[in-house]
DNA sequence: CTGAAAGCGCTTACAG
DNA sequence: CTGAAAGCGCTTACAG
C-alpha cells in the first residue's frame, strides 16, 4: 500500500492539488473555495486517513513545527516536569517537540543547538554557561529561543525565570522569624547565574536580618555524582555545632544533607531546622515534612512557549525581554 | 546571510553536488571519490559550517533519523530515566528522539501514533491498553515499532520486558524466608498486562509457600490523582490488623501506603514490612530505607533502541519478538 | 474558484 | 571520477 500523496486526495476529489492545500491549511475562506467542497474534501482526507508528508511542507516553506527542548538532564525531577508540561502546551499548538540533555557539558549543548538548529523552528533552553556563544549565534540567525530558569549576564535574550531572590527572601524571613539565629547556607554549582542568585540573595537577606555569618556559608565544587556532596556537609556540620537551621541553595543537596543528618542524629526541626529551595515530592513524604521554595513550573512553561510562540509567529523579539515569576513558598513541618 | 545549500559547497569545491552529496553520506570510497578531494570538500564543510537539510533529505530519502517516544507521562520518574537512557543511546547512532506522553489515554496514543507516523523511522512505546488497534496497523504497514515495559496478549509485537513474574518471586520468597505470614499485596492499573502479571505472580508464589489469603489482595481503581489511592489502603489495612508484611505492585502504590502507615503509627519493620516493585529514590532516603525490587531501566533502554535498528535498518522484524530482561531485588532495612 | 508550474534541497540512477 | 537530470510532496504566486 502506498502512501498517499496530496494528489490521490486531489485526484479522488476531482479537484487540484492547491485546492487540497488550502483546505488542509485552513485558508479556504481566503481562496474562497465552496464550504461545501471544504467539506467533500475534508471528509476525503478523514476517509483515507491521509496525513500530509511534513519533509515535504517543511522543505517548501522553510518551518518544521518542531521546538528543540534542550535541558540539563531530562531525566531530572525538575526538567521532567519542566518537559511534561512544555509538551503539554505545545501539542494543544501544534507543535512536536525533540529533547536533548546536555548533561551540563558546555560542548555537548554547542553540539546539540548546531545539529537540530534546522531542524527546529525554534529552541527552548536551560543552557549552560558555555553555550552563551552558540545562543548568541543562535540570536543573530534570528532563530526564535527562549532560555528557562537560567540566564547569561550581558546578553540580550528572552528569558523566563524564577525570582530567587524574593524566594530566598521569604525563606531567611520564615527562619527569622521562628527565631533561628545561626543559619548555614549551603549551596554548589556556582557557575550557574541561579545559583549564584541564590547565594547573593542569602547573603543580603541574611544581613539584613543581622544574622550573615560568613563561616556558616558553604560553597560546594560542583559534582556529577550527587552521593559525594555527602562528605562535604558532614564535615561541614561537624565543624559548626551551632548551627541551627540549613537552608539548601537546591533540592538535591538538600537531600543529602538529610541523609547526614541522619548519620549525624541531629533531629529536625528540634536540633536543626531545614528549608531548601526548589521542592521535591520527597519533601511531602519525609518526615517531618520538609519545608521548601517552590518553582512555578506550570507558568515557567507556558510563559517559555507564549514567547516563543510570539517570536516564531512574528519573527521578531517580544519586548518583554525577561520574566520574572515568584516561587511559593510551602511551610511544612521542617522549620 | 542566506543558508548554504549543497549546491554552494559544490561551488565552492568546484565540484558538482553528486560529488558533496556523497562525502557527507559517507560513500567516497563506493564512488570512488578521491581522499584529497572528500578532504577538501569536509574541510569546506567545516569552515562554513554548512549543515544539510533533513526536510530535504527525508523527502528524497523517506528516512526522517527520528524516533517517535510514546510514554505513559514524560515526567513520571520512571519514563524519564527511560528517555534519559533512550537519549543516551539514540544520539550516539544518529538519532533525534520526539517524545509524547499519552497520559494513559488510549485516544491521545492513537491520535500521537498517526500524527508523527510519516515523522519518524520508529516508535518506541509503553502503550496503553487502548491502543493495540492502532499498534497492528503500525506493524501491517511495517513500520518499526518496539514496545517497552507493556505489552498486548496474542499480537506479535517486538518487545521489551521485566521479567516481573521472577521479581514478585524473590520478593515473596524474602517475605516468607524471614517469617512474614500474614502478607498483604496491594495492585492497581489491572488493565495493564505488567500489574496482572504482577499479581498473577504473587498469587502463585505466595500459594506455593503456603502464604496466599485472597481476603489479604487489594486491587485499588486505578486513579488519575495519586493522593487517591491513601483512603484505599489506609480503610484495608485498619480492617487486616493480622497484616505483618504488605507488597505493593508498584511504586506510587508503597508512597501513599507510607503516608497511611506514618498515619497508622505501624513502624516498619517491626509491627508491618514493607517492599514494593519497582524502585524509587525516595526508597534509599526513607526511614527505614524501603526494599524493593528494581527495574533495569538502562538495559530496557539499551534493548529496545537495538531491537528497533535492526527493524529500521533491515525493514525486517527481528527474529527474537520478546526479551525477557530480569530484575533486581534491593534488600534494605524495611523488610 | 480552477489550472499549470516553479521550486524548496536533497539523493541517486544514468550516461559518459 | 564528472555532469545533467529527475523526482520526493508539498506550497504558492500567477494567469485565467
Amino acid at each position: 500500500m502506498k502512501q498517499l500523496s496530496i494528489k490521490d486526495i486531489a485526484r479522488i476529489a476531482g479537484v487540484v492539488p492547491s485546492t487540497v492545500s488550502f483546505v488542509i491549511n485552513g485558508k479556504e475562506k481566503e481562496m474562497r473555495i465552496s464550504e461545501e467542497m471544504a467539506k467533500k474534501i475534508r471528509k476525503i482526507i478523514k476517509e483515507t486517513g491521509y496525513v500530509p508528508n511534513r519533509s515535504a511542507a517543511s522543505l517548501r516553506t522553510g518551518k518544521t513545527h518542531v521546538i528543540g527542548l534542550i535541558v540539563e538532564d531530562i531525566s531530572n525531577r525538575f526538567f521532567a516536569s519542566l518537559a511534561k508540561a512544555i509538551e503539554d502546551i505545545a501539542y494543544q499548538v501544534g507543535y512536536r517537540l525533540v529533547y536533548c540533555s546536555t548533561e551540563n557539558d558546555d560542548k555537548k549543548g554547542t553540539e546539540l543547538i548546531r545539529m537540530l538548529h534546522k531542524q527546529v523552528d525554534g529552541f527552548i533552553v536551560t543552557p549552560t554557561s558555555g553555550m552563551k556563544e552558540e545562543v548568541l549565534k543562535l540570536k543573530k540567525a534570528k532563530k526564535p529561543i527562549v532560555l528557562l530558569d537560567r540566564y547569561f549576564t550581558d546578553v540580550d535574550i528572552p528569558s523566563v525565570l524564577v525570582d530567587n531572590k524574593e524566594g530566598i527572601q521569604s525563606g531567611v524571613q520564615l527562619l527569622a522569624g521562628k527565631g533561628y539565629k545561626k543559619i548555614a547556607f549551603i549551596v554548589t554549582a556556582l557557575e550557574q547565574m541561579q545559583m549564584q542568585d541564590r547565594l547573593n540573595a542569602f547573603k543580603t537577606s541574611a544581613k539584613a536580618h543581622g544574622l550573615l555569618f560568613p563561616e556558616l556559608i558553604l560553597e560546594l565544587p560542583f559534582a556529577a555524582e550527587e552521593d559525594a556532596y555527602e562528605e562535604g556537609i558532614k564535615a561541614f556540620l561537624k565543624g559548626h555545632q551551632e548551627v541551627d537551621a540549613i537552608f539548601f541553595a537546591t533540592n538535591y543537596l538538600a537531600i543529602q544533607g538529610l541523609k547526614v543528618l541522619q548519620e549525624l542524629k541531629w533531629k529536625i526541626p528540634s536540633r536543626v531546622a531545614v528549608l531548601s529551595f526548589d521542592d521535591h515530592e520527597i519533601f511531602k513524604l519525609y518526615t517531618p515534612a520538609i519545608t521548601s521554595i517552590s518553582q512555578p513550573i506550570a507558568a515557567i512553561a507556558r510563559e517559555g512557549i507564549e514567547n516563543l510562540r510570539l517570536q516564531m509567529n512574528a519573527q521578531k523579539v517580544p519586548a518583554v525581554q525577561e520574566l520574572l515569576l515568584p516561587s511559593e513558598l510551602i511551610v511544612r513541618k521542617s522549620v
